[in-house]
DNA sequence: CCCTTTTAGGTAGTATGCACACTATTTGTA
DNA sequence: TACAAATAGTGTGCATACTACCTAAAAGGG
């Protein structure tokens, strides 16, 4: 029980590994250079446009300042713009460029298929297992990490 | 399907941003300071006592620069020493301090506990389901990732 | 014994992920 | 309305996690 590879904490952080890397070559071997991060802000942003930087990073549980990065990349890519608030001047609404449409476009199928590629050891039963036990147990943690995940209701109660 | 939310590689991103959030958490409040990263390092040291950095990098699945660094860290907080190995002028042997010692045996029951705290959602039967198919899912991704484990039998071969 | 290959460890640079502190703004309240 | 509290975003610094490249040393083959 002291075995360290037996414990949810390592295992959890071996299949982070695993599950990024095989993101990254995937999207890679597709011809393009986005990492999973990036791509759950696009995939996000194109499902809710005209959102702001906090809105975003609450719907994917992102830190205030790493998504202000991954932004800073995704703009730097030519991606999406940032464009300060009519109606609150703090806050900056974001927009998929014509180039990040086609990208995401061009991704999404890919990103798709990987998933079945990360849990590669597993049979479809054991699959779908394991998706139910992890968004238990993810939605039972939410509120004990650092950024928890704030779902479009609440979001929307704000507007 | 489209829902980031549901899709494995999303999940277990959370899982770990929980994870490691948790085991901090909980470490602290037993008065201590160290990252799952540190404690699994000192944890398996104390395990195969004298190895090299390659070696414990391999048991634990780093990559030879964050082992590095990981290490720098521990040594600066006096729980380790890197010597120059006597048959191998490249590698640096480890040991872990008197210090290091009274930490991990003071931590170790604490990290134990947090494992159950980490899958808090899951019943005691879910939670042994999702070990196990963690731990499949981990077992044949290895090669995926970019620092795959290394089995204790592999690397005493070499010895 | 020379010479190629491999290995151990490092530096520098990039990308998440966080804490802490700060500015600018908006909101809530007395 | 004045003022405190909350919020949006950023700057700085630290800890993983990696790539690419480098040096030193060991291992292997001729």
């Amino acid at each position: 029980m002291s075995d360290i590879a037996l414990m949810p904490g390592h295992l959890i952080r071996r299949l982070h590994q695993i599950s990024t890397s095989i993101f990254l070559d995937g999207v890679r071997a597709a011809g393009h250079d986005l990492t999973a991060v990036q791509f759950a802000a696009l995939s996000t942003l194109s499902r809710y446009p005209g959102i702001d930087q906090a809105k975003l990073a609450g719907l994917i549980a992102y830190d205030r300042v790493t998504i202000g990065g991954v932004l800073d990349r995704l703009e730097a890519k030519g991606l999406l713009t940032r464009t300060v608030s009519d109606r609150d001047r703090r806050a900056r609404v974001l927009a998929l460029s014509e180039n990040g449409q086609q990208v995401l476009r061009e991704v999404t199928p890919v990103v798709q298929a990987l998933q079945d590629e990360i849990l590669a050891g597993l049979s479809p039963d054991e699959r779908a297992t394991f998706v139910a036990l992890a968004e238990k147990v993810s939605r039972a943690g939410n509120r004990r990490s650092r950024a928890p995940m704030v779902s479009v209701d609440d979001t929307l109660q704000r507007n």
